[in-house]
RNA sequence: GGCAGAUUACCCGAGCGGCCAAAGGGGGCUGACUGUAAAUCAGCUGGCAGUGCCUACGGGGGUUCGAAUCCCUCAUCUGCCA
């Protein structure tokens, strides 16, 4: 990825608007989140392969889990039963939870690589596209959205489910995360601008039904700890559309903002910029689905405070880990007899007690704990990025910082 | 001792006169992964080299314009009968 990225990117970033970064506090019921902060995704209630006890060892401040997978399995009322998702789960920490709203366009367009981009743009003119290129893959659509809500087939059973803002609250509120997000459309590069316009606008209609379910459910459940609403952010790429989502959200009453969509890595920090330009100063912003370091520091630098994202347990399951020069792939033969640690000097559990070499050996014997080695390194590695972000801001020395950090992980660029 | 059947690239395994440097797995090598249908997916995998050459289907020898494929022989293994 790094040898692909265009070099203009960074000064874009860095010139592209004033400085915005910024540091703060979020409270929560199970404690406060120090910002800017990395939040760790555990979508099924773990971060896959690695203990809490491990992620607060490593210093994770707040894990964002699933509400369509949970509501899934085991079932949002099983969780609410256990004591919440944090009880169930064994995290006492702050915890979020995801809509669903992602999975409507992952489901429904089957996204996982966009094939063929360009036939699908030009053929489909923007209510539906992605379907022919499912049809052309044999696949089936999991997911039908219609101004009320989406159909959903369930990915495990094939069973038939229904989406809606209400339901979508009602199973965030069984779930109990601290922080939860409004029930939204996430639209892809495929979409036509009429259609980002349309999805917008349901977006904002989904926004205003989730928030006054979400005070319906809040007051019909006062027993329970007090959960915050955060509005997402659509709008594609247009300038207008995003001023527009955030001075609409900006003005309903959530308790703080998340920016979605399919952002391309180009043009992020600007995205994020107007989207933060428009927003109330005074709450916090999450952006939502990014980890790659030259993104954290855009995304920081135009006022973002929270991000999660799922790669680096992904990528740590396939054998790939963060370095401060770059991500390099374990498994490569040339670990065989690297008896250092992952990284020299990194104070995580992995890299305190294990060489390349025994966790490269674990990979090829497809032996779990590797995983679990790996995904500890790589969630130790931008949570403490992040961190020391915020000291930078702190200290003044943000600009220093960043040249030096993305100086040696992109030293191509 | 007799009869029958095997022997294919790193491994397993298809092919049974030309379209075979040889299907398909595994393994190996490399790459991709950004609100997790992801412990997943993709490419490459005899050697040199510009549609060519060399080395390869247990060893050796034949038949044929041409053989991994047919014949002879040797070796090893597997059944069955003594």
């Amino acid at each position: 990825m790094a040898d692909t990225c265009n070099p203009s990117a960074l000064q874009e970033s860095a010139n592209g608007g004033r400085f915005q970064g910024r540091t703060g506090a979020i409270s929560t019921p199970h404690g406060q989140i120090r910002t800017p902060a990395f939040i760790a995704v555990g979508t099924k209630a773990t971060v896959k392969s690695v203990l809490p006890e491990a992620l607060k060892e490593i210093g994770a401040q707040a894990l964002l889990a699933n509400a369509y997978h949970l509501y899934l399995q085991p079932g949002a009322d099983v969780v609410d039963e256990a004591g919440g998702l944090g009880r169930f789960m064994n995290w006492a920490g702050p915890t979020f939870t995801d809509s669903g709203g992602f999975q409507v366009m992952s489901l429904g367009s089957g996204f996982k690589k966009v094939i063929n981009m360009d036939a699908a743009a030009g053929a489909n003119a923007g209510a539906d596209a992605g379907a022919d290129d499912l049809v052309a893959a044999g696949k089936e659509r999991l997911a039908h959205i219609d101004d009320d809500g989406v159909w959903f087939k369930s990915h495990l059973n094939g069973d038939r489910h229904r989406f809606t803002p209400e339901v979508s609250m009602a199973v965030q509120h069984q779930l109990g995360a601290d922080i939860v997000f409004a029930f939204d459309e996430l639209t892809t590069l495929m979409n036509s601008r009429a259609y980002q316009e349309m999805s917008l606008e349901r977006t904002r209609l989904w926004a205003e039904r989730c928030v006054a379910e979400h005070f319906r459910l809040t007051a019909e459940r006062a027993d329970k700890p007090y959960q915050a609403l955060f509005g997402v952010i659509q709008g594609a790429q247009y300038e207008d559309l995003r001023r527009k989502a955030s001075r609409d959200l900006g003005g309903m009453n959530f308790d703080g903002y998340g920016i979605g969509g399919a952002l391309e890595k180009e043009n992020l920090g600007t995205i994020v910029r107007w989207c933060n330009e428009e927003l109330p100063e005074d709450k916090p912003r999450h952006l939502l689905g990014i980890s790659e370091p030259d993104d954290i520091f855009t995304a920081i630098e135009n006022g973002a405070d929270t991000f999660d994202c799922v790669s680096p347990t992904r990528v740590a399951r396939t054998s790939a880990f963060y370095t401060p020069h770059g991500r390099l792939n374990l498994s490569n033969a040339r670990f065989k007899r690297d008896f250092g640690p992952l990284v020299e000097g990194c104070d995580c559990y992995a890299c305190a007690n294990y060489s390349r070499a025994y966790i490269h050996h674990l990979f090829r014997a497809k032996e779990m704990v590797s995983a679990t080695l790996v995904s500890i390194h790589n969630e130790r590695f931008v949570i403490k990025m992040v961190d020391d972000v915020r000291l930078a801001i702190e200290g003044g020395s943000y600009f220093g910082f960043k040249a030096e950090t993305l100086g040696n992980y992109y030293p191509n660029r």
